[in-house]
DNA sequence: ATTATAAATATAACCGGTTACATCATTGTT
DNA sequence: AACAATGATGTAACCGGTTATATTTATAAT
C-alpha cells in the first residue's frame, strides 16, 4: 500500500506538502497541487487511518454502546446515530455490551486508546467515576436513558414515568379492571420509572397489590414467562402494560397459547415502538419513543460537543407518544 | 493518559524492557518484572492500540460487513461473531452498507488503512477483483452468501435453492393449490436460488406462469406491497412463499388486512428464521437457516486464515430446515 | 539593484508503540 | 585468570502520518 512518502517522491515534492495537499492547509502552488493529486491518484493513495490517528490523537470515528443487540431499539438506534455521523464524515464502532459492566468497562479502556473522538453511551451501570478518564483525554460523551447524578455530562432520555402513566390510564380507559405490569429488569432506571408510571394509575386501587408486577428481562422470552406466570396468579387479569414491546411480544404469544382473546379479554400495551411492534397480530399499541430522533439528536448533540470548546452539558427529555392499536382496541367492555 | 515512556520512567527501566513485560517477548528478570507491572498498576497504564496497531501493522480487529442492520438476520449473525471474536481477544467493528457498491468499497479501503486482520462480507455487490487491494495487504477475508467465481476466497452460504423446494414442496403438501412467491432483490444471488428453487417445483405445473411471482425487496413494506399486489392480481393464491421472514411477516400483515383466514385461505412460508419468525400471530413457518452457527463458522474460519499462512479456501454450503408452524398449520384444505 | 515581505516548500521532531541490534553483566569452561 | 556463551537490558530505527520551524523562492518596496 503507497504511503505519503511514495506519493511524495513521485510528485518529487517533500510529504509535507503532500500533506498539506491532502489537508488542505496552509498555501500550495496551484501546480504544486496538481502533481500532487496527480501522484495520489497514481498511486492510488489512501492515507492511513492508524497512522492519522496517533498523530491527530482523533479517529474521525465514535462508539455507539448498546446493551443489546438483539433489542431492536437499539438496532434502530444505531442507524440513526450512523447516518448523522456518516453525513459528517465520522464512522460508527457499534459495541455491543450485553450491559454487563465488565464489558463496558473494557470498551470504556480501549476505545480511549482508540482515540474515539465521542462515546455515545447506552448503560445504566456506568458512574460518573468512571467516565472521568475518558474526560481527561477530552473524549466527548452523550449519555442515553440515564441522567447522572452530576450533571456534568449531557443525556438523553425519554419521559418514562409519564409514559407508563399512559399506558396504565390508557388500559383503564378501555374497560381494563385489572391491570398488570411486567417490568424490566429492575435496577434500570428506565425499567424502573416505566414500573412508577404504572403504580402512579394503579398503585393506591383497592384491587392492587405487589402480585400484580411481574419482574422481567426485557426479552420476548422473558415477556412470555412473565405473563405465564401472572396468568396463573391472576386469571383475573384483563390488560398488561409490558416494559418494552419485546415483552409485550412475548405476552402476547403467552396470551394466544392461553387462549385468551386479544384485545377484549385482554388488551396489551408496549413500551418504545419499534418497527415491529406495529406488525404483531394484532398490532400491538405502545408507547412511541422518538428512536430515531433520540439517535438523531444524540449524535448531533455529540457532534456538538466534539468540535466545541465552550461546550455545556445538558439533559434532555422527550416526549413519548401513546400509539394505539389493535391489542387495546376493544369491541366490547368485560 | 501513561505512556510507555512514562512506565518505563516510573520503573527506572527502558522503553522496550516495558515492552517485553507487555508482551510476554524475550528474557526478563522476574524482579525487572515486578517492578515494571507495578508501574503499569499505578500508572493506570494501558498500551496504545492506535500506536500498536502502526508499529504491529495489525489492529486484532475484524470487521462484519452487513448489508442491512434492519434486517435482524444480520444482527443475530453478528452476534455469533462477536462472541467468538471476543473469545479470542478479538474487537468487532460492524459496517452498515445498505448493500451500495460505493459504500462498500469505501469501507474495505478504509479497514484496510485501520489495519483490520480480517473482514467477514456480506455483500453480492463485491467483486473478486475488489478484493485484490485487501489481498495484497495480508488482509484474510471471508464471504457470506456468495460464492465467488475464482475460488480463492472462503464463502460461506446455504442451500437456498434446496430450500426454496422445500418450502414450496410444502406449501403444497398442506394442499395449496396456486402458491405465489415474493422474490427478494432480484439481483441478488440468494434471492435467486431461492425464486429457483420455487420454480423447481411450480414451474412446470399447469397453472403457473411468471405473474406468480412478485418482485420485492427484503423489507416488511415490500413483503405487504408485494402481497397485496399478489391479491388484486391473483384472487386465488392461496399459499406465498416469501424469500425471507420479514417480508412473510409483511405479507401476513397484508393477508389479515385482507381478511385471509392464515393459514387456511392463505398459507405462507418464509426464509431466515430470525428469532421474529417465531413469534409473529400465527407463528410462522420458515425455512431456517443456521444463523448463529453460520456467524460461528465464518468467524472461526477467518481465525484460522489470519493465523495460519497455509491456508486453503474452501466453500461450505450449509443444510437449511424447513420449520413447521402455524401459517400452515391447516385444520382443513380447500 | 537591494532589501523587506510574503509565499511555497523542505526538514525534522513528534505521536506511542515494537524490535533488530548493540551493550553490559553473569556464569561456565578450560 | 582469561575468554566464550548466555542472559538481561538499552539504544535507536521504524511504522505513516502531522506540523512547527527553517529555508528557499518569488514579489513588492525603496
Amino acid at each position: 500500500m503507497a504511503t505519503i512518502r511514495d506519493v511524495a517522491k513521485q510528485a518529487g515534492v517533500s510529504i509535507a506538502t503532500v500533506s498539506r495537499v491532502i489537508n488542505n492547509k496552509g498555501k500550495i502552488k496551484q501546480e504544486t497541487e496538481t502533481t500532487v493529486r496527480e501522484a495520489i491518484k497514481k498511486l492510488n493513495y489512501i492515507p492511513n487511518k492508524v497512522a492519522q490517528g496517533l498523530s491527530n490523537q482523533r479517529s474521525n470515528a465514535v462508539a455507539f454502546i448498546l446493551p443489546s443487540i438483539s433489542n431492536p431499539f437499539f438496532p434502530e438506534m444505531a442507524r440513526a446515530v450512523e447516518d448523522v455521523a456518516q453525513q459528517h464524515g465520522y464512522h460508527v464502532f457499534i459495541c455491543n455490551t450485553d450491559d454487563k459492566r465488565e464489558k463496558v468497562l473494557n470498551y470504556l479502556d480501549n476505545l480511549a486508546t482508540h482515540y474515539v473522538d465521542g462515546i455515545i453511551l447506552n448503560s445504566h451501570i456506568i458512574k460518573e467515576a468512571d467516565l472521568e478518564k475518558l474526560r481527561n483525554n477530552n473524549i466527548s460523551i452523550v449519555m442515553m436513558d440515564r441522567v447522572l447524578e452530576h450533571e456534568e455530562t449531557t443525556a438523553f432520555a425519554v419521559k418514562n414515568r409519564a409514559g407508563g402513566r399512559k399506558a396504565t390510564e390508557h388500559l383503564l380507559d378501555v374497560g381494563c379492571k385489572r391491570v398488570a405490569h411486567i417490568s424490566g429488569v429492575t435496577d434500570i432506571p428506565t425499567a424502573q420509572d416505566r414500573m412508577w408510571g404504572y403504580l402512579d394509575v394503579v398503585g393506591t386501587l383497592p384491587w392492587y397489590d405487589t402480585s400484580y408486577i411481574s419482574r422481567s428481562d426485557f426479552t420476548v422470552e422473558g415477556g412470555y414467562q412473565a405473563a405465564k406466570e401472572l396468568f396463573m396468579r391472576h386469571p383475573e387479569v384483563d390488560g398488561i402494560f409490558a416494559g418494552n414491546d419485546l415483552m409485550a411480544i412475548g405476552a402476547l404469544r403467552a396470551a394466544h397459547e392461553w387462549g385468551k382473546a386479544i384485545p377484549n379479554e385482554l388488551a396489551i400495551v408496549g413500551f418504545d415502538g419499534i418497527d415491529m411492534s406495529a406488525l404483531t397480530t394484532p398490532p400491538m399499541t405502545t408507547v412511541q419513543q422518538p428512536i430515531y430522533e433520540l439517535g438523531e439528536l444524540a449524535m448531533k448533540e455529540l457532534l456538538g460537543h466534539m468540535n466545541d470548546e465552550a461546550y455545556e452539558a445538558k439533559t434532555v427529555n422527550l416526549d413519548v407518544e401513546l400509539i394505539i392499536r389493535e391489542t387495546t382496541m376493544r369491541t366490547q367492555q368485560n
